[in-house]
Order: C-alpha cells, then structure tokens, then sequence
DNA sequence: GGGCAAA
DNA sequence: TTTGCCCAACGCCTA
DNA sequence: TAGGCG
C-alpha cells in the first residue's frame, strides 16, 4: 500500500514523520494484530500530526473500504452501534495512513462482546511517583491475580503507567468481572504498604496511585499492545517480561526502539489465550466476596 | 484524511 | 474554489 | 438527576 503524505511530520518534537509511523505499526504488524483480532477498535486520528487537533473514532469513516471489516455490537442503553475491527495487517496499515496513531480496545470479541475475555487493572500515579512504587504495586496486583487463580501479564502503557492484564474464559457477564476487578483492587489497595486508592474522586485520592478498575466496564478501552501514544516521546504501549519490570519505564519504549523488539524477541504476551481462566472461579475464592 | 455543505 | 465542520460514547460513581 | 472521571 502506498503511504499518502510520507515526509508529513507526526511528532515535531522528536522529528518523526507519518512515513514512520506508518511503518512503525509494519513491522508490528505480527505481534499487535493478534492483540486486536476480533475487538471493537477506538481509533485516535491526528491525520494533521500530534501538534494539532485529533478526534476519537469508533464509527467507521464513509469512505472506509469494503475491506476493512465493520461489525454491530449492542449498545448499553438498547441498540446497536458499528465498530472497525482490524484483523490483518493491511487493515492495521491503512487505519494508520488514515492518520489513527493511537488504538484502543475492547475487552472483549465481537463474538461475546458482553463476556470479557481480559480483565485489566490501570495504574494511575500522581505526578512525582517514583516508578519503583509503580513496579512494587504491579507485582503486588499479580500476586493478588494468581492468588484466585488468574495469570497475569503486563504492559508499560506508554504513558504514565502500568497495566496488569489476565486473560478470561469468556464465560462470565462484565458485571461479574467488573465485580471481580473491583474486589481485587480494594484487596491490593487496602493490604499492601504502597500508597494506593480506589477512590474515583481526585479530592480523595491525595497523593496516592489510582488504581483503576474501570475499565472493565461494558464498552470501555484500554491502550492496544504497541500502539504508540500521541504524545511527544512516540512512546508505545509495550508488553513486558515480567522479569523486565525491573527496569521498565511506563514511557520507555519510544517508536524507534520498539519496532525492533516484537522482531528481536518474541511477544511477551504470545501466550495469553493459553491461561484464559474463569472470572466466576476466581471470585468466589476472594475471601471478601459473598 | 476525506466527504460534504456553506461561503 | 476555498473554507469550515465533522469524525465517541459510556458506565458507574458520588454529590 | 447532574456531574466527575477515565
Ligand atoms: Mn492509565
Ligand atoms: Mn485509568
């Protein structure tokens, strides 16, 4: 496919044009593509560069090709409401030359949108958090997951934080994974020596992380693995080795760097769909649930 | 990025 | 012919 | 019921 507009430049401050943002999400391709098969996709456009004004996209454009696949999910309140998904390379390449930097999904499938096949918890730091607390406070959510059974993985979401991610059987409403999520937040939140809330309201969160459960509401998004992010930096959301989080940065993985690594070393979350686990088995060994 | 209506 | 406008919605909480 | 929040 042939890039349109090539030398226009996407992120002024880091000198990098649309040419290599189209040919970042390329050599992605094989290890994000999984990540996205069969999701609802939000699309984040910035066909003018991330210095001037983007849109949120979840419709498909008018002038999108018949190639580009487009399917009905229902809406919350009664309806229904048509969403892009991208199975394949070609449809990541042509979203990206249409000017879609940042990806967002579903946690959930077309095929069961209201049966959650992951379940992620956020990591929200206030300003001046030091990322060793970050990292403390993932490991501690993985403890709490593979406590009732789930497994976790990670990814530095690039921007100010973490998310820990365990795959589902689909077999479970989101009601009763956002249950779950929730019950597992408020256990991390309230056992642990990091400083963490639950709270919604910023005035009660103080100085602590947020930790966001959230997003496993119906219809809610989290950041695709490898999208980049539409803030200077190019940073992209980069699934992580737990044994990487050492050292890992939320932001660390800049365009350059990361379009290398799927290549290099395999997708640390290749094997996701192998440890899918029940959200019903998992709540009811939380102690706290009733 | 591109379709569309208004100026 | 040029310019401007549109391009998301929602769930779930608290006040 | 409106508004905060992500
Ligand atoms: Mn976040
Ligand atoms: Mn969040």
């Amino acid at each position: 496919m042939k890039i349109s507009h090539e030398d226009k430049v996407f992120y002024p401050e880091d000198g990098l044009t649309k040419g290599d943002v189209v040919g970042y999400y390329r050599d992605v391709a094989d290890a994000m593509v999984p990540h996205l098969r069969g999701r609802p996709l939000t699309l984040r456009r910035f066909p003018d560069g991330i210095a001037k004004q983007g849109w949120f996209q979840k419709h498909p454009g008018e002038h999108f090709p018949d190639s580009v696949r487009v399917e009905s999910v229902p809406r919350a309140g009664g309806g229904t409401d048509d969403y892009v998904v991208c199975d394949d390379a070609e449809t990541l390449e042509y979203l990206a030359n249409q000017g879609t930097v940042e990806f967002h999904v579903w946690l959930s499938t077309v095929d069961a949108p209201t049966c959650p096949d992951r379940l992620v918890l956020d990591l929200d730091p206030p300003d001046g958090t030091p990322v060793a607390e970050l990292r403390a406070a993932a490991r501690r959510i993985r403890d709490e997951y593979e406590r009732v059974g789930l497994t976790a993985f990670v990814q530095a979401t690039g921007g100010r934080g973490f998310h820990v991610l365990a795959p589902l059987d689909a077999k479970s409403d989101t009601d009763v994974v956002l249950e779950l999520s929730r019950a597992l937040a408020d256990r991390v939140a309230a056992t642990g020596p990091d400083r963490l809330t639950t709270a919604q309201r910023k005035e009660k969160r103080g100085d602590r992380i947020f930790l966001d459960a959230n997003r496993n509401g119906y219809a809610q998004t989290f950041v695709a693995p490898y999208s980049l992010r539409a803030r200077p930096g190019a940073a992209a959301a980069t699934p992580l080795d737990w044994r990487e989080l050492g050292k890992a940065e939320p932001d660390g993985w800049s365009l350059a760097k990361e379009k290398q690594r799927p290549a290099r070393k395999d997708d640390p979350w290749r094997a996701l769909d192998e440890h899918a686990a029940s959200a019903e088995t998992a709540l009811a060994k939380l102690p706290s649930a009733e």
